[in-house]
DNA sequence: CACTAGTATGTTATATTATAACAATTATGT
DNA sequence: ACATAATTGTTATAATATAACATACTAGTG
């Protein structure tokens, strides 16, 4: 019952992918007047470069290797909880990784499916599961500040 | 619209929260037939001591100062693996902490309604977030192995 | 009872993820 | 150019988790 297809799946010129992702950070810190550094688009860069989620030192191995930058653990945390903050990308807890965010530009909450194989993440937007979370919370009389939703499975590409 | 009053969330007899815990332990490695050890069920006591996550450094800590045992950390860590296997205590990843399970006699999913303030965390079985959860999966060919719903907040004893 | 195989725990070392604290540098508005 | 704030650098360390191998315990078998 396959109804949806996300790029993240298919073969397609990811190249555009980050293009977009990156144009996409310049409006949005331009809207929120902050300032998206070098280093910033840099690492937010490297977390577009696949649709898996990457860790902080693995952005500061490729910092070391390709820029000759050898930042310090901080320095791409500081980063990281800029873009966080910015809403442009999002931390995955289940895997200690961060992920770009498909849609930075409205905030929002995002559910991710992970695949176990291929390592390929989907952040999904779905008003039945926020809409389920929001009434069993409120059922128990819950002041909702922040959700997490991490499904790890496997996705159709990988199954045999 | 509160419609539910969770005893983690109401003033009660929480020893035999614990008692009542241990004794489904038992139950459950029996049916299991896997071996319930003497640090097991300290450990998973220890979990059961609040309705509160704990981390599995606290349990060393205790541990060592309660029962001059001085474990190192693989002891602890093999102790909540077991517990984990057995569908008996639940990893809060968000928290990297761990707390006990309300209904280890069925194996199921465990979502999560985590207080900011004061820490308690509540264990919920929502069919409808269930649903939901799932449906959007198949709607993406996604074969699920594991969800993790961590909903963080403010209960109803903290808010203001 | 002694032996053995499997399970559980102890122990040492180290990997991985993340933050605190302070110094140096860079950008921005006046 | 100057003062201020924001950003990045640097050093050290905290917090979480696992690998690898040694020892001890348990349960079943002859």
């Amino acid at each position: 019952m396959n109804t949806k297809n996300p790029t993240a799946l298919i073969p397609h010129n990811h190249a555009s992918c980050i293009a977009s992702a990156l144009d996409k950070a310049q409006t949005v810190c331009q809207r929120n007047k902050v300032r998206l550094t070098e280093l910033r688009l840099r690492v937010l860069e490297l977390v577009w470069r696949s649709h898996k989620p990457l860790g902080a030192y693995d952005i500061l191995a490729v910092l070391a290797k390709e820029d000759g930058r050898n930042a310090a653990p901080p320095t791409v945390y500081r980063a990281l909880d800029f873009l966080l903050e910015q809403g442009l990308i999002h931390r995955i807890a289940s895997l200690n990784a961060f992920i770009g965010c498909s849609d930075p530009e409205c905030l929002h909450q995002g559910y991710f499916l992970i695949c176990n194989q291929c390592g390929i993440t989907l952040e999904l937007h779905s008003d039945k599961v926020s809409k389920s979370i929001h009434q069993v919370a409120c059922e128990y009389d819950f002041e909702i500040s922040h959700e997490m939703v991490e499904v790890v499975g496997v996705c159709p590409n990988c199954q045999v």
